[in-house]
DNA sequence: CAGTGGTCTAGACCACTAT
DNA sequence: TAGTGGTCTAGACCACTGT
């Protein structure tokens, strides 16, 4: 839990130092101790202590009622869902992440891809087209699409690892953010085989747009899920 | 744009001030005044400008780069998924809601939905099946099961409208939080025909579990949307 | 280097909850 | 009414970005 970040604030030392305390014994729904106490006890001002636990109201580790004081949260069923790449989500987990090339090249963006990647329909395209799978078994069937001018090369390297790690890495380019939306379809019988299911089984369709640092679109990628192997799990608020 | 809310506070009504900065003229990437300006300008602490733009910064109006200034950040495709009842939804994509109810009666929770509900598996439950419609379509089937002993009447009710208007007028029951997984299936023959689909289409399947404002589970619903009229947009970030 | 956002202080008063 | 979180002030210094 302790975060290496978490020391470079004093912020962040005294969110460590209530995390401890949750873990420490507390309940869901026990009573924390009020601002005013943290901020004494910890020789900082009443805000730093705010900054801290309003970050882990953010991350639901804890609530507030107004007027009455700041309790443990209950624990979440499952995680929020957030931007990992395939990898990071497989081991996250408890599943060992492996990917298959089916083919690569390039090609004219086209309307679709040119509109979602801010490019002309002309400009040329990089298409990566892989099968990820976990504990062996295919999960998902993605086809990335990036703009060949900013990735020269890229389809020459070894493309079975984290995409995210080697734009970074190799091109500079982070990852900051991403629009996703979320459907439903049934299996074309091509790419049932590939998915090692029967065809016309149930699938969800994932288009993904990833913007990077510089609020610029990076990748245009749409993937097929496995129903059976794979769902989301999304908190939500009012 | 400009909420009531806004007023409540000076920091609602300095990020309304923004707010319109934006809207009258500004383009994506422009660069806003800095906050300090916004202080001196609208008389009050840098504190409270920050605090405004915190809040536009976490909804994606703004973005700021450490060092350099505050910016108007670009459109998103579209809105991040949210908390909101299938009534409004329907409303804020331009279509009109309505719902038939399928069938209504109680039961006992089963080992799956007591757990959803932190209830015993003995415990009555009150069921709700309803079809919703856009613009006469039937979008989507959803089964909802409630603690009967904390709506008791509540089935003889009209329930062809919003289930959490009726919770909230009701029985003080306030909808904070929910957690959703989503997955995809096909339909069943019946479940087809009341979405007046072939058997066997795609569906996503979304399994919902609401939370209250004193951290109590409120219902556990089940629904089936119709692929082809429904998909889930999600925002995330790293 | 000047200017920006990021963090922090030591107070103050308000709004809400309990008793 | 006492105690809590919510908002706000008027400063200060730090970390980062540009020129």
């Amino acid at each position: 839990m302790s975060d290496a970040r978490n020391t470079d604030h004093k912020s962040g030392r005294v969110r460590s130092h209530i995390e401890r305390l949750i873990d420490d014994g507390l309940q869901p729904h026990d009573k924390l101790p009020t601002e005013r106490q943290f901020a004494d006890e910890l020789g900082v001002s009443r805000m730093t202590v705010r900054h801290a636990l309003n970050a882990l109201e953010e991350e639901r580790r804890v609530y507030r009622v107004h007027g009455s004081g700041t309790f443990v949260a209950e624990p979440t069923i499952d995680k929020t869902i957030r931007l990992t790449s395939f990898t990071e989500d497989m081991i996250e987990r408890g599943m060992k992440p492996s990917t298959r090339v089916v083919d690569v090249g390039t090609e004219f963006a086209g309307a679709a891809v040119g509109s979602k990647l801010s490019l002309s329909p002309a400009a040329e395209i990089a298409r990566i087209r892989r099968v990820r799978l976990a504990d062996g078994a295919p999960v998902c069937l993605e086809t990335v699409h990036l703009d060949a001018s900013r990735v020269h090369g890229l389809l020459d390297r070894e493309l079975t690892g984290s995409l995210y790690d080697l734009l970074a890495s190799r091109y500079g380019t982070v990852v900051s953010r991403a629009e996703q939306r979320i459907g439903a379809t049934v299996l074309e019988p091509a790419d049932a085989e590939l998915l090692d299911v029967a065809a016309f089984s149930a699938a969800l369709v994932v288009e993904r747009r990833t913007i990077d640092q510089h609020q610029r679109p990076v990748e245009f990628t749409r993937s097929l899920y496995r129903a059976d192997r794979y769902s989301f799990l999304i908190d939500i608020e009012r």
